[in-house]
DNA sequence: TATGAAATAATATAGTT
DNA sequence: AACTATATTATTTCATA
């Protein structure tokens, strides 16, 4: 599978608008409506394009509050994992998790209505969830940059 | 500005699939798709939704690597500030930074196509922005979990 | 002030070359 | 890949609650 010059101009104008007209991305592109129709077609199909997403505020969604929490697991039984991910999942309020190296083994993302609420997500549920040993939390003051568009160069 | 459950359940549909026809929008709000269609265009405008993106897989784009990179500047001067941030602004790998409390300054998360890219954004990009002091590096090796989706509850 | 139904306008897709 | 024709979808209008 290979992106050619056509398929990059395509992405680059749907990374601006998801719901920009066809017949505008054609010209972005330099085609017609028909081939870039058919692209993104292939795009989806080949899951180049996974699917398409609104970009919400969350602040109007009463969400004021952004924070990254590092958690070390007791041991790494299969069962700890599991467990632990299987609570992951079901967090609504974790948008992100990740395993990583140093020496906290996830870094999770956690968005919160306020300071309690921030407080209840990790105190009252990521701590509890069995297997869980260390927690430490790194509060976001600000958010400097926060895109989902990626480089196509 | 209030959203009512019919705003939540369109929103909630969009946040599905954000090219699903208001038609279809309407049925599970139930909703004809007059409203629907009225209740999108003022979500964006009032900036609930703030625009709409394709979910893209990383790597078929050729971004095979991850990382979160923490960042301490050597004074805090406003120049040294506003200065990383504007290198961070027109930093195309890094998708997200936040200043964030704890011992670090910054908490930044980049993409890369393989180790050498990587490297290559860390020491010789953001460690070289002058009033950058410190840059510890933490690498994603599994994410487990990766939306975009907020609750509405 | 907000809805639903119908009509119109815009847009996407399929067929043909 | 483009042009044209058709089908799908969105929006506007209007009557109404």
């Amino acid at each position: 599978m290979h992106l050619d010059e056509f398929d990059r101009k395509i992405i680059g104008a749907l990374q601006e608008d998801a719901r920009m007209p066809v017949a505008q991305v054609a010209e972005r592109a330099a085609l017609s409506a028909t081939p870039v129709s058919r692209r993104i077609k292939r795009l989806e199909d080949e899951g180049v394009i996974l699917g398409y997403q609104p970009v919400l505020d969350p602040r109007r969604l009463g969400f004021e509050l952004d924070a990254y929490v590092l958690i070390n697991l007791d041991g790494h039984s299969d069962d700890n994992i599991s467990r632990f991910e299987r609570a992951i999942h079901g967090n609504p309020y974790v948008i992100a998790c990740h395993a990583v190296t140093g020496d906290m083994d996830y870094l999770v993302h956690v968005i919160a209505r306020d300071v309690e609420h921030l407080s209840q997500i990790t105190l009252k549920t990521l701590v509890r969830i069995p297997g869980v040993r260390d927690v430490k939390s790194i509060i976001v003051l600000e958010t400097i940059k926060e895109t989902r568009a990626m480089p196509l160069e």
